[in-house]
DNA sequence: CGGCCGTACTG
DNA sequence: CAGTAC
DNA sequence: GCCG
């Protein structure tokens, strides 16, 4: 069945977009907003696909266009605006399933390349339309769109700004949908979801293959679509066992294939030995999610997404550059790898004074900001020798620039100087599991100095008092075997109790890191509910179990009022032989339909 | 000037 | 509810 | 902090 295939970047997208439809769980939106940032890590990396997501599309060349516009010095830009992309143009667009800020971008691309816009669409000779001819018509109110009216999807204006060409509309023509939607056929098999391997073929995309496969059918064109009828698959999903494991299947496979090449592809250092040993479908495993700072930095440079050979990004000198592209990742050294070609360590060190006060002080923002500006500095190729130039630089700012010029000129920033008396206390009580920031200041108010100060002044909290219990361990990260075998008892443990139940090990770990700085596991189940009560078993047996202590329970998130489906349980623990170290173990529970955006948030980005 | 992920747990 | 962690 |  399913005569419909669709690139990997729609089915993660897809993916993506199911689980918000999915019913209570309350981790969906986070699984989604995470997951949202991987999915644009997975898509853009893979720099010979072609972007898929039209909407980023337009974002993207709605920014090279906004950068090249005010200054046409180029002989490039100067030729582009004489003869217009779409001067005399006339086109419609109409914006039923259309995002007001899309469709607000698509008009800007539009008229700022000469087009000319009607949205009666009486004279216009191209409709901009996401929805299908026959809606069309209805909108419009007519028996028949008139003769030469060609309708096509509005990405076909970022298609043709990207490669600078009057691009065939046809290749974007807006076809009438094969009215079964991605949901379900009748027989409730499922008809859209197949993802079928045509990987292969896909190899050496050329954009206009993978176009043409795009525009053919309503779901991978069609991203509103497809996100009105996801609620109708997921609950066939529940009900059909069948669709459910062969969707599932083909899904998961999908995925970890996509992290496995491209893991091959960024030699990710995932210890040969384990990832055979594991035999759970995805498992490169790994272990924390150090925090949505570490974010992806951006990596949706236009060069990435639109082919090298676009003449629309070069030579032109735009104001806000964003980043090198590609993934962190994929720096052959990694972090090390970075830190070595940091062609602006004067700048950088001084940022990161700045952002360890930042931190000290709980301004979470800043802190965010200082990140970004310091990875992207790290990563800008060249030497940077001013702060104008900097602030030219996406994430920099006026305040930065400043400091920048200042270094350059000086050699030192005052600012970063001048260090708090009270930082680096106040960053020692953060480090306790369940101390922020208001809780150091409140110790530190106390006349604490100390962890001991704390332990015999203050009067912490349960979770406090065992983040103090274990601090030192705490602090230190973990060889990734380690987290391996850890998350591997848990995963046996669990096995013990539902053979069929499936644990992935995941953050860190799961990246290849070779330090992890906790253990993350999550447990989903085929059938879809055993997820919600294994927990509370698989505590009950680890507690038993002489092959993982654990030690304590930091908490064990059970869903909120009343219903006993715990959903996660965060706690100390470590492994009986070896250096007896404790470990922080979280693990969660998972709805096995919800496994796909499970799998981007918790493998996450946190590269560095 | 407001937003910067958003949610669920503890106390 | 604020604070914290993820 | 930065961005819009």
């Amino acid at each position: 069945m399913g005569k419909r295939r669709s690139s990997p970047d729609t089915l993660i997208d897809a993916h993506v977009r199911f689980s918000p439809g999915q019913p209570k769980t309350k981790h969906a939106k986070k699984d989604l907003s995470n997951a949202k940032n991987a999915v644009s890590l997975l898509r853009l990396d893979s720099g010979s696909t072609p972007p898929l997501a039209s909407e980023q599309t337009d974002y993207q060349h709605a920014e090279a266009l906004k950068t090249t516009s005010p200054k046409r010095t180029s002989h490039e830009s100067l030729t582009n605006t004489r003869n217009k992309l779409f001067g005399g143009l006339c086109a419609s667009l109409i914006s039923e399933n259309i995002s007001r800020v899309r469709a607000k971008i698509i008009r800007r691309l539009w008229t700022s390349n000469g087009g000319t816009l009607d949205d009666t669409a009486q004279t216009a000779k191209l409709i901009l339309s996401e929805v299908s001819p026959s809606r069309l018509r209805q909108i419009l109110d007519v028996q028949q769109l008139p003769e030469g009216v060609q309708v096509i999807y509005p990405d076909w204006v970022s298609r043709c700004i990207a490669s600078n060409a009057l691009l065939d509309p046809t290749i974007c023509q807006v076809s009438d949908p094969v009215e079964v939607d991605c949901a379900v056929a009748s027989d409730g098999t499922l008809t859209d979801i197949e993802i079928g391997d045509h990987g292969s073929e896909t190899a050496s995309d050329s954009t206009e293959v993978l176009e043409l496969e795009r525009v053919s059918g309503p779901l991978g064109s069609d991203t509103t679509h497809l996100v009105t009828s996801a609620p109708a698959f997921t609950e066939n999903m529940d009900t059909s066992r069948k669709a459910e494991t062969t969707s599932e299947v083909s899904a998961d496979s999908l995925l970890s294939r996509i992290i496995h090449e491209e893991q091959d592809r960024t030699r990710l250092s995932v210890d040969g030995a384990n990832a055979d040993r594991f035999e759970s479908d995805f498992d490169v495993e790994s272990d924390e999610f150090d925090g949505i700072d570490d974010e992806v930095i951006e990596i949706d440079d236009d060069a990435t997404a639109t082919k090298p050979e676009d003449s629309l990004t070069k030579g032109v000198d735009q104001p806000k550059i964003r980043s090198q592209g590609r993934f962190l990742c994929m720096q052959e050294n990694g972090r090390k790898d970075i830190d070595m070609n940091n062609k602006n360590a004067q700048i950088t060190d001084v940022l990161e004074v700045l952002l360890r006060r930042s931190e000290a002080e709980g301004e979470h923002f800043r802190v965010l900001s200082y990140r970004r500006a310091i990875q992207t500095l790290k990563r800008h190729g060249k030497t940077i020798e001013s702060g104008s130039e900097a602030r030219k630089i996406f994430g920099i700012g006026g305040k930065m620039a400043d400091i920048i010029d200042e270094v350059i000129e000086t050699g030192r920033s005052r600012k970063a100087e001048t260090v708090p008396e009270s930082q680096a206390v106040l960053a020692l009580f953060q480090g306790v599991h369940g101390c922020g920031i208001k809780v150091a200041r409140s110790w530190y108010a106390q006349g604490c100095r100390t962890l001991d100060d704390v332990r015999a002044k203050a009067r912490p909290t349960h979770n406090q008092l065992l983040g103090l219990q274990f601090y030192d361990d705490l602090q230190q990260k973990m060889p990734r075997n380690e987290a391996g075998a850890i998350g591997e008892c848990v995963i046996q443990t669990c096995r013990s109790i539902d053979s069929k139940s499936q644990c992935t090990i995941m953050g860190s770990y799961r990246r290849g890191r070779p330090m992890c700085g906790d253990v993350d596991v999550i447990v989903t189940h085929p059938d879809g509910r055993s997820h919600q009560t294994i927990l509370p078993a698989l505590i009950a047996r680890l507690k038993e179990s002489s092959s993982l202590l654990l030690i304590a329970d930091l908490h064990l998130h059970s869903s909120s009022s009343g219903y006993d489906s715990a959903t996660s349980y965060m706690g100390i623990c470590r492994l009986p032989e070896g250096a007896g170290i404790h470990r922080r173990l979280d693990i969660w529970t998972v709805p096995w339909d919800e496994m796909g955006a499970a799998f981007l948030h918790w493998t996450g980005n946190d590269i560095l």
